[in-house]
RNA sequence: GGCUCGGUAGUUCAGUUGGUUAGAACGCUAGCCUGUCACGCUAGAGGUCGAGGGUUCGAAUCCCUUCCGAGUCGCCA
């Protein structure tokens, strides 16, 4: 280590200084946080990613030394050394180095600071473009250290956890094929093979599985993945997946309890806490019909129920045309909300459950004074208005909304996206509360329009229940897979499924896709020869790293896990990227550069 | 690509019906101050009102275009 004053080293880190260092002579190194200079009297406080701890200078013990100390800023870059001592009457509760402060006797400035675009300070109220811009300047806030502090937590459980549990750590390639079914992929072009593209990976997905071919038994790896799609709140262009894959495993199970002990492991680890049963287990059916959603949250209830034999026959058209159109009517119940809400809060939930697909939202306040305020009750008859309120539960106090549609999955994905508006905007859980849940038995297939063919709802390599195999030549809708998603608190932190290994099952999924003999030749024929030299049964998953450090860090956007993330239109307003390159770099890549074009 | 919101001092914001020299707090600079910890006191510097155009006697304010940022829908096997 490089001696930095006088041959002295650091002692330690700022913020483990405590009461039994008194007496102790010492060097503490670190930004200055914050300095009051009383005239003769001096106080700095140095800054370190462990906590802050005060430094003080006294123009009676140096009077050199203390000049040189009221000459230090914010954010100077300082070494300082001295001797650990009460402070008495004076001490700190609200600093966990509070009951001391270092009396220093010489100071070194390491670096000086220019004055910085904004405070750095943990109450300092700055816009997000400007702490992006300067990135390095907004992570010395401790907020942001403490939640890169937890995400390397976080990962070295997860990789400590699957070491154990016998999972290699494998590395994948960062320039792959690209396989353009999913998400949108991020090119590189070859500079020996004009005209021809890598692709950044949007999961190690392929090379896991033949990992597993090549007989590496178990893999893991934390995985940077790449997807050009818009960026969210909780998305990033690229981002990080705990990626595992264990061979010789042939239900889903096999995978679930390696990846809920994972899990499990996390949030005792990094939040002290305990778990004596395991995670619900909810079929996508289920979910689908209880909360509108293929992640649910069940903190809260706003549980949807089947309002269709309730309102049977009641004569108001929009209910009669979706359960004659073979759709549903189907309703939630927020209770005890009547108080807290006016006629424009319902109006709301109306606009935002049309902006979910719903082409209306019917309601009833039912008032705490036995009124009610009703879009539809007026429609049914003395007991139909008993049996709605009966499926719902609903009594005095609750706003009961109901959902007409002809599609069944309109129905209940509306209800199910009300259900989230409400919880937010009502606060209809405990913050500290978290809800772990598998959701299992997903189609295998759905059918696109827009593409007018099935696609996988997975991935292509997943592999149907067994007892459902049949139905894929028959009703292939009806299929369900070995695919298993596990959500935390309505957010879906990580899934996976059991693969396909057998090369005439896959061939039959590729040619079920769609794909021709030619396409699935050109694009996995590798892969598929691969499994035709032995395959043992495999299966995996990935974890959102991202996600994960969000939802133990109680944070709700992205940006804040990742050191150096992109914003909106996923360009990095620290360096500029994506920016222009030189025309020599393009021209060596055989490019045009976007001047030309113009 | 659509919708909504925002852009005024280094920062966070206020700015009336379009009307005098665009304000506050924090930060910054200088001076004073021996127990501060959001130190205090005194003084000072600091503005292309995102940019361009238009309306007007006069624009931070009204109109048009555009740039930048946020959220969201589409999209994300």
């Amino acid at each position: 280590m490089v001696d930095f004053l006088n041959g002295a080293k650091r002692t330690k880190m700022c913020g483990e200084y405590r009461a039994s260092d008194i007496g102790s002579r010492v060097t503490v190194m670190g930004f200055v946080a914050k300095y009051r200079n009383l005239g003769n009297l001096m106080f700095i406080n140095v800054r370190d990613r462990t906590g802050v701890v005060q430094v003080a200078f006294d123009d009676n013990v140096d009077k050199s030394v203390f000049e040189k100390a009221s000459t230090v800023r914010n954010e100077f870059v300082i070494c300082a050394s001295g001797v650990v001592r009460s402070r008495g009457g004076n001490v700190n509760a609200n600093m966990p180095t509070g009951e001391i402060e270092i009396l220093a006797d010489d100071i070194k400035i390491l670096s000086e600071a220019e004055t910085t675009p904004f405070v750095i300070a943990e109450n300092a109220k700055v816009g997000e473009t400007l702490r992006l811009k300067y990135r390095y300047l907004d992570l010395r806030r401790q907020s942001l250290q403490n939640i890169l502090i937890m995400r390397d937590k976080v990962s070295r459980t997860l990789r400590n956890y699957l070491s154990d549990n016998g999972f290699l750590e494998i590395e994948t390639p960062f320039l792959g094929k690209s396989t353009p079914e999913g998400a949108r992929d991020y090119l590189v072009p070859s500079r020996i093979h004009h005209g021809e593209f890598y692709a950044l990976p949007q999961s190690p997905q392929i090379y896991k599985q033949l990992l597993m071919i090549a007989g590496m038994d178990r893999y893991y790896q934390i995985a940077r993945c790449f997807r050009d799609e818009d960026l969210r709140a909780n998305r990033q262009p690229e981002f990080s997946q705990v990626d595992l894959e264990m061979s010789y495993v042939e239900r889903s199970e096999d995978v679930m309890e390696i990846a809920e002990g994972a899990i499990k492991k996390v949030f005792s680890e990094c939040l002290g806490m305990k778990f004596d049963k395991p995670f619900r287990r909810i079929p996508y059916e289920e979910a689908m019909r209880r909360w509108g959603s293929d992640k649910p949250d069940t903190r809260y209830d706003l549980e949807i129920h089947d309002l269709a034999d309730a309102v049977k026959g009641c004569g108001f058209s929009v209910f009669e045309n979706a359960l004659a159109a073979g759709g549903s009517v189907r309703g939630i119940n927020a209770k005890g909300l009547c108080k807290s809400m006016t006629r424009k809060d319902v109006d709301a939930c109306a606009d935002y459950a049309k902006s979910c697909g719903a082409k209306g939202l019917a309601y009833a306040m039912l008032k705490e004074d036995g009124s009610v305020t009703s879009s539809f009750f007026k429609f049914l008859n003395e007991e139909q208005i008993k049996a709605v309120c009966g499926a719902l539960d609903a009594k005095a106090g609750d706003v009961i909304f109901v959902v007409a549609d002809a599609s069944y999955m309109t129905t209940v994905t509306t209800l199910g996206s009300l259900r989230c508006y409400l919880a937010e905007k009502y606060s209809l859980y405990d913050k500290k509360v978290f809800d772990f849940l598998w959701v299992v038995d997903f189609p295998l297939l759905e059918y696109s329009e827009e593409e007018g063919r099935y696609v996988a709802v997975h991935h292509p390599f997943t592999a149907a229940k067994p007892e459902d195999v049949p139905l894929l030549d028959t009703d292939p809708l009806k299929v369900r897979s070995n695919a298993y998603d596990i959500v935390i608190n309505g957010q879906e932190a990580g899934g996976g499924s059991i693969r396909i290994h057998d090369p005439r099952m896959q061939e039959k999924i590729f040619s079920l896709l769609g794909l021709t003999q030619e396409e699935i030749e050109a694009k996995f024929g590798f892969f598929v020869e691969a499994f035709r030299y032995g395959a043992p049964p495999h299966g995996g998953l990935a974890f959102g790293l991202d996600r994960l450090v969000m939802i133990v860090c109680g944070t709700d956007n992205i940006k804040d896990v990742i050191a150096f993330p992109k914003v909106q239109n996923a360009s990095c307003l620290m360096t500029g990227a994506p920016s222009e390159v030189e025309g020599k770099q393009l021209e060596e890549l055989a490019l045009v550069c976007k001047q030309d074009k113009e």
